[in-house]
DNA sequence: GTTAGCATGTAAGGAGTTACATGATTTT
DNA sequence: AAAATCATGTAACTCCTTACATGCTAAC
């Protein structure tokens, strides 16, 4: 069985130590505000998935020195390896498990991303969402007449949603697209 | 440590075994058709659960006899104790562990549930996907200026996302409310 | 006769949460 | 002096998935 760790919290938490070294708690909080309710991480999770990435060499802590008059705190700060695996992270448009939060960590990095590769997310995502929506197309047509009133309306609902999502993405890809053509690099979107 | 159990699975078995008596295999078919990726259950979580509802007197197994010719497959059907956890776990508007599928499997099983407690539901949810959108909001006040524009995109984007949902919603009420209106009870939506 | 689908299960393990344990420091 | 917040951690537990094990039946 292929070890598929989680992805999610490694790209947050490489993502993040890859702005700046920082301890645990501080990881947590900031992990918090940015991502908005898209994904929240305990530190029963955290801590423990620091100390493993210690151990796996992405990350070195940064002296268990009290840091004048401070109470002693851990300080992580990426290492070549974790750079290494946070761009392999980052350039790595595969299916994934939870696609939607996964999707999220990985867009609020893009501003660390090259071109090249935030095209490859966007279009990867855009293909996903684009087969979730033909799979739900596809059951809308089996459930036609047959089925319960309310969980029709349900599934056009989410259908519609899906639809608005994808447009998103176009825009996006469009947007992006510009960003790559002889006018010139303007930067991110808005 | 209140030993709340996942409620999806609950809700989606009992609520299908509620419509007729089925066997595990099959029943599982039909999760998958009507969630419609909403989501999906493993036979690895719909068995052992077939099972501890049994054994908590919520299902009976009716009969292991092959059943002329064919191969024994086990068919369970509701107890009088299983209909009345159903009936609790439908009128729950309860904020839930996980309130996305949670809400979907609870809608698709609509047409089984009273009016009024399909408005407790109903406003439950808005309720809860209001306070997500206020804590969304926040949390772009708190990003402005200082943040990078992929995540401002993103959290803009999530929150338009979430309007059309509670807009969604506050339609579905109406109608619902129209329903109840002396005009009479004109069934579900469109 | 072999593939595909029906049918039920178990074992191992991944991912993360909650609750607990502990203690320092800052604010009220 | 108490309460809040900083700070790190662990143990137990939940929930589910994957992969395996097994064997029948229908269709090709």
């Amino acid at each position: 069985m292929e070890t598929r760790r989680s992805r999610v919290l490694d790209l947050a938490v490489l993502g993040h130590l890859a702005e700046a070294p920082m301890h645990g708690y501080e990881l947590r909080k900031r992990l918090d505000r940015e991502l908005g309710l898209l994904r929240a991480f305990s530190y029963g999770s955290l801590y423990p998935r620091l100390r493993a990435m210690r151990c796996g060499g992405l990350v070195e802590a940064d002296g268990d020195r009290p840091a004048a008059g401070r109470r002693p705190r851990i300080v992580y700060r990426l290492t070549d390896d974790g750079r290494a695996a946070l761009l392999r992270l980052l350039s790595d448009s595969a299916p994934a498990e939870s696609d939607d939060e996964c999707f999220g960590v990985h867009f609020t990095l893009f501003g660390r991303t090259r071109l090249e590769v935030r095209m490859r997310i966007l279009s990867g995502r855009r293909h996903r969402l684009a087969q979730r929506l033909d799979a739900l197309h596809q059951a809308l047509g089996r459930l036609d007449g047959r089925g319960d009133p309310y969980t029709h309306e349900l599934h056009r609902h989410r259908a519609e949603a899906l639809r608005r999502e994808i447009d998103w993405l176009d825009g996006l890809i469009e947007r992006e697209r510009r960003c790559a053509e002889p006018g010139g690099p303007a930067g991110p979107p808005r």
